[in-house]
RNA sequence: GGUAACGUGGCCGAGUGGUUAGGCAGAGCUCUGCAAAAGCUCGUACAGCGGUUCGAAUCCGCUCGUUACCUCCA
């Protein structure tokens, strides 16, 4: 199949025409979350984005493995003689198994992304459960001489990787750069020939817990490696699109690339590397490391000083997908407040749309009516196809909304457009906001509220003897399975039984 | 220090040479028992200074400012 979605390559710094290896199928890998704490604003950019994509993707027609990993054997903190990661550091400090923590933090995230209505992956593999296809890469990586053994750990050797490739390709590097800017406070790691040399597999110290066996020490795989031999175990050597935060850029997709490259792979691993940008504090990233941030729960529940108030999952969704993935978002409540006035806006158009019922028989086109809508109904998805423009494509929405809040309000009549382009609008107006952007209906009011103003106007009914008007009630109540009870204390309810 | 971005009206945020982005907030109008919703209309924009061009927010240069990556990070 043949589509004309463009989308930005990091790789080539430019937009490229997307062609999958093997149409229709597409294989794309995002790099998931280190589970050691709970997701926060910026982990719902990625977490949204891809989830569009991946959407997107199947709505034109492409048979999309989505392959999303969770990195639960944690990352190195600092050097590597620290020895202490940061899963393992969260442990100790709670008393907990590390397994325990990364579970719950797992559990957490896809709690989270759920509420965002984020489809689940199609494969969610966990490093931890990848360990012996971690070893694998790392022999193989040995056997074309471009790793090295020292005291019991294995190193990426950069500097012979980069005679044969060109490491720094993905982001802009250029090694002799990274030579002389090595910063003198990471040092100490006599253990490694070049101080760019990144770990593939470190000896756990004698109070590391996480850890493995492997032919050359009790240990644990290094960062970066976990993503190169799960997405080729998915998604072979060579897949369509590889996807995570800016931030990951470097150095972790860069080793990821080279890792690739070293291994039997032999290849770059992804054909196109797409980069989401972060979300902003004050023009400052949020980020754990920077305190800045906001947990997703927070935002769900409004308990932080920051918040002035509570703001639901499709808020944060609409929020997101109104500026392009590769701008910088900046949060502010102003923004957020801004962002869910919207999302009901396009929901009630689409509650509004579903009421429409096109006047069969009274056809009385006019030309530039049909034409008006059939433009802006085709403009909706035209911005999708170039490099995912979710923000103009919600001001597509709006500017249709307004079509259709005129039908609904008499304004515009809807005989003046053919059955055929009411019907098409229709479908992509649903389309766009449920199947591609995702968003979904929340309940602003729960059903005991509602109940309560019933039965207000029951006891009212009751008080002024509107028998017509109580039984009525009753009877409608009745039909949604619910009975009223008249006790000598007042007035409840129950499920009929 | 190296590399890469960015600076759009009160706020958020699209836009890469000529046409209304859009949302929120604000003003006015229509509709309305009141209100809300909705529709219509309106306003202050493209950091600064040069340059290229018939024409620049959009290209080039300089200045100022902000940020990201270079350490774990979506």
């Amino acid at each position: 199949m043949n589509h004309p979605l463009s989308l930005y390559n990091t790789l080539t710094r430019t937009k490229e025409p997307f062609t999958p290896l093997e149409s229709p199928f597409v294989g794309l890998y995002v790099c998931g979350p280190t589970v050691y704490g709970d997701a926060h604003l910026g982990h719902s950019r990625a977490g949204v984005v891809f989830d569009v994509l991946s959407r997107y993707l199947r709505y034109v027609g492409y048979k999309v493995r989505y392959v999303r990993n969770i990195t639960d054997v944690g990352h190195l903190q600092n050097d590597a003689d620290s020895g202490e990661d940061k899963i393992q550091k969260f442990a100790k400090a709670h008393q907990l198994e590390p397994m325990e923590v990364v579970h719950h933090f797992t559990n957490r995230y896809h709690e989270d992304l759920a509420q965002l209505n984020v489809i689940s992956p199609d494969i969610e593999p966990r490093a931890s459960g990848h360990i012996i296809e971690q070893i694998q890469m790392i022999e193989e990586i040995l056997e074309n001489g471009l790793a090295y053994v020292s005291h019991g750990s294995v190193y990426f050797d950069v500097p012979a990787y980069n005679q044969q490739h060109n490491y720094g390709k993905l982001s802009g590097r250029v090694i002799e750069d990274l030579m002389t800017n090595t910063r003198e406070d990471l040092e100490g790691q006599e253990e490694k020939r070049s101080p760019l040399d990144f770990a593939l597999w470190k000896k756990a110290s004698p109070t590391h817990i996480m850890r493995w066996p492997s032919p050359w020490s009790e240990g644990f795989p290094g960062w970066h490696l976990e993503c190169s031999a799960m997405s080729r175990k998915y998604l072979g050597t060579q897949f369509d699109i590889h996807g995570g935060g800016l931030d990951l850029m470097f150095p972790h997709h860069e080793c990821e690339i080279a890792q690739s490259q070293a291994s039997h792979n032999h290849t770059d691993a992804a054909r196109y590397w797409v980069h989401n940008n972060m979300i902003t504090m004050n023009g400052k990233k949020m980020g754990k490391s920077l305190g800045n941030f906001i947990t997703l729960r927070e935002l769900f529940t409004g308990e932080h000083e920051l918040l002035q108030q509570a703001y639901s999952p499709m808020t944060v969704r609409f929020f997101v997908l109104q500026a392009h993935y590769r701008s910088t978002l900046d949060f502010s409540n102003e923004a957020l407040q801004a962002a869910r006035k919207g999302y009901l806006k396009v929901m009630n158009g689409l509650r509004i749309l579903n009421q429409l019922t096109y006047p069969a028989g009274a056809e009385n086109l006019d030309a530039k009516a049909e034409e008006e809508i059939k433009k802006l109904t085709a403009e909706l998805f035209v911005p999708l196809n170039d490099d995912l423009n979710t923000a103009k494509s919600i001001a597509s929405l709006f500017n249709l909304l307004k079509k259709i809040n005129s039908m609904h309000t008499g304004g515009f009549k809807l005989e003046t457009i053919s059955q055929e382009t009411f019907e098409q609008m229709r479908t992509q107006y649903r389309a766009l906001v449920l199947d591609v952007l995702g968003l979904k209906i929340e309940q602003t009011a729960d059903a005991q509220s509602l109940l309560e103003v019933v039965l207000g106007f029951y006891k009212e009914a009751k008080e002024t003897k509107d028998y017509g008007k109580v039984d009525a009630i009753r009877a409608q109540l009745k039909g949604q399975g619910i009975v009223i009870k008249d006790m000598k204390t007042g007035i409840d309810w129950a499920y009929e039984e």
